[in-house]
DNA sequence: GCCGTTTTCGGCCCGACTGTTTTCAGTCG
């Protein structure tokens, strides 16, 4: 069972309970919400929390007293929850569909309900479409108005967007601000800015010195579909990509400040706020203030940071998962950048299902920096992929050693290969052509649904068998098309740490494979990473970044990641 | 309902916008 499912339901009882508020179930409401959070943001299942330490361990998270715990253990034992049901009886609602909408709380779900019986969206948007949401007192035209589009969009977006779409929209939008000169200083925030994997909408924010002239540019740009609000310190569009987007235009003198409480996330700042709170200060989106109003920090966040006593903490952090503490520790690890990474140690060519050639491969991955790759083409089984057998490798590995002789140690490309780990854990190529290779990504690629212990002994089977230095997209999920299979991480980690095995942090931006709690979990053990594009094309590179700023999400050190080593360090670590 | 570097009672993050009002509730980030 996921954590999700309680946490969606201690999430509907705070909007069940909000209905009928008095001062007493205002913090109940936001009690239970913080419960919600705190299970979301947990990796470990609750169910496996319990059953280890009982009701006890439930109540050790923040957020989780008496009174909640007993009702996820109430959960766990029975499957139901006597509260969650009570209410839910009174409000048949579909709180979760509903509430994604703009505009829609629970307050309104509920007045909606009693009025016109409204459950869920298909009832709503009939109810729209018949014009009878406008006749209710407190709602008008525009409300209508604005749950018609919204609605809209979800049926086309779905919700998120890939990170690898989202960026690059972002980065779009940061350039045609800049050129039309209507603004000073732009940088984007928001979970875009975390590089967190999907994104639900693009935070833009500026200084301006013609804001209305700034408004003109965003709102009127190609990709803009439709301009859902405009006006000078804030401006909202629907993208051609299928999520909204916001500019906002504020004060420079307040711009530290923002961008601190516009990238998030939302507990961080509130965490945040908690420490300015225990100085005497006051934080908000204007700046750092004193009891008497005093501005302490607020045009740099580094300064914002530095007068809570904090160490600057790198957006791709900013989650609530122990960095504030860390900060005030003044321990905020040194994360690995784009400028630590050496090499690239999982490429393919055009002799599979690449479209370039090795010397073009080779070419571009010097262009941009890099001092070595491995060229890691898939193995014979993977038939969709042209995968080669021993003696196709025999032929290309030649070829290989031709091009390292000509390129006189100015760049080095390894020999290696993708090669399948088959139902049965074995290995797709023989052990003589993998010990003639010098760097192996080892990767499922058919066979996904096992059961997860069967699964794991085939993996670990493969790392144990001395022939594979990585294991590439170590769940094999897809983000928004598939799950990762059934695997137990901890026992992989393990076994990577006992075989001296690199996990691989596939860039591919609808892989991202290991996220970044996978990461999180994996560093308990003492096992490295690999940062691999998985480029099938020169243009494939730039995705590098990706899997960067998830490793970045993870924690990671560049210590910890086996292609930020020189080539002779990391030709000595391959060593098998 | 949760929580404790002013604690086991009395607080709980905060400001702005929107639509619908005529002074504000609800929603959002």
């Amino acid at each position: 069972m996921e954590n999700r499912v309680i946490a969606d339901m201690l999430e509907e009882i705070a909007d069940m309970l909000s209905i009928d508020e008095t001062p007493t179930t205002r913090f109940e409401v936001r009690a239970y919400k913080n419960a919600a959070l705190t299970l979301l943001s947990i990796q470990e299942p609750v169910e496996s929390v319990y059953k280890r330490g009982g009701i006890k361990a439930i109540m050790e998270f923040p957020g989780i007293g008496p009174g909640i715990a007993g009702k996820i253990e109430e959960y766990i034992k029975t499957g139901r929850m006597k509260k969650y049901d009570e209410l839910k009886r009174k409000y048949p609602i579909d709180f979760k569909g509903l509430l994604l909408l703009e505009g829609m709380g629970a307050k309104k779900a509920i007045t909606l309900y009693k009025k016109l019986g409204i459950r869920d969206l298909s009832d709503l948007k009939k109810a729209v479409e018949s014009h009878k949401v406008s006749t209710i007192e407190g709602f008008g035209s525009r409300s209508e108005e604005m749950f018609s589009k919204s609605m809209q969009l979800q049926e086309s977006s779905r919700g998120r967007i890939l990170l690898g779409v989202a960026l690059p929209a972002a980065e779009s939008i940061v350039h045609d601000l800049m050129d039309s000169g209507t603004v000073t200083k732009v940088v984007i925030a928001g979970s875009t800015r975390r590089m967190k994997e999907t994104v639900g909408d693009l935070d833009i924010l500026a200084i301006s010195k013609t804001p209305e002239k700034a408004m003109d540019v965003f709102t009127s740009m190609n990709d803009v579909t439709g301009i859902v609000s405009k006006g000078p310190t804030r401006s909202t569009v629907s993208l051609n990509i299928g999520v909204t987007c916001d500019l906002r235009v504020l004060p420079p003198e307040s711009f530290g400040a923002a961008q601190q409480y516009f990238i998030g996330n939302k507990q961080h700042n509130i965490d945040t706020r908690k420490i300015a709170i225990r100085k005497g200060y006051k934080l908000n989106e204007y700046g750092l203030f004193s009891k008497s109003g005093k501005i302490i920090a607020s045009e740099d966040e580094h300064d914002i940071y530095a007068k809570l006593g904090m160490q600057y903490v790198p957006p791709e952090m900013r989650e609530a998962r122990g960095e504030i503490k860390l900060a005030l520790e003044h321990k905020i690890p040194t994360l690995i950048d784009m400028k630590d990474l050496k090499g690239d140690l999982h490429t393919h060519t055009k002799e599979t299902d690449g479209v370039n050639t090795i010397d073009e491969m080779a070419d571009a991955a010097r262009s941009i920096g890099l001092s070595y790759i491995a060229t890691t083409n898939h193995t014979k089984s993977l038939k969709v992929a042209k995968g080669m057998d021993d003696r196709q490798f025999a032929v290309f590995m030649k070829k290989v050693d031709k091009l390292n002789d000509s390129l006189d140690g100015r760049f080095r490309v390894l020999k290696g290969a993708e090669c399948d780990i088959l139902k049965d854990g074995s290995l797709d190529l023989s052990r003589q052509t993998i010990e003639s290779m010098e760097c192996v990504v080892g990767s499922v690629h058919a066979s996904f649904r096992m059961p997860e212990k069967e699964m794991t002994d085939r993996v670990i089977k493969a790392i144990g068998s001395g022939l594979i230095n990585i294991l590439g997209h170590p769940t094999g999920r897809l983000i928004n098309e598939r799950e990762g299979f059934a695997i137990d991480l901890d026992r992989v980690a393990q076994a990577c740490e006992d075989n001296d095995v690199a996990l691989e942090i596939n860039s591919w931006p609808n892989r991202l494979d290991l996220n970044d709690t996978n990461i999180m979990l994996a560093s308990k053990y003492k096992v490295r990473f690999s940062i691999n594009s998985d480029s099938h094309s020169t243009a494939h590179y730039q995705m590098l970044r990706y899997g960067v700023g998830t490793a970045r999400r993870g924690w990671l050190t560049p210590e910890r990641v086996l292609n930020a080593m020189p080539l002779k360090e990391l030709e000595k670590s391959l060593k098998r």
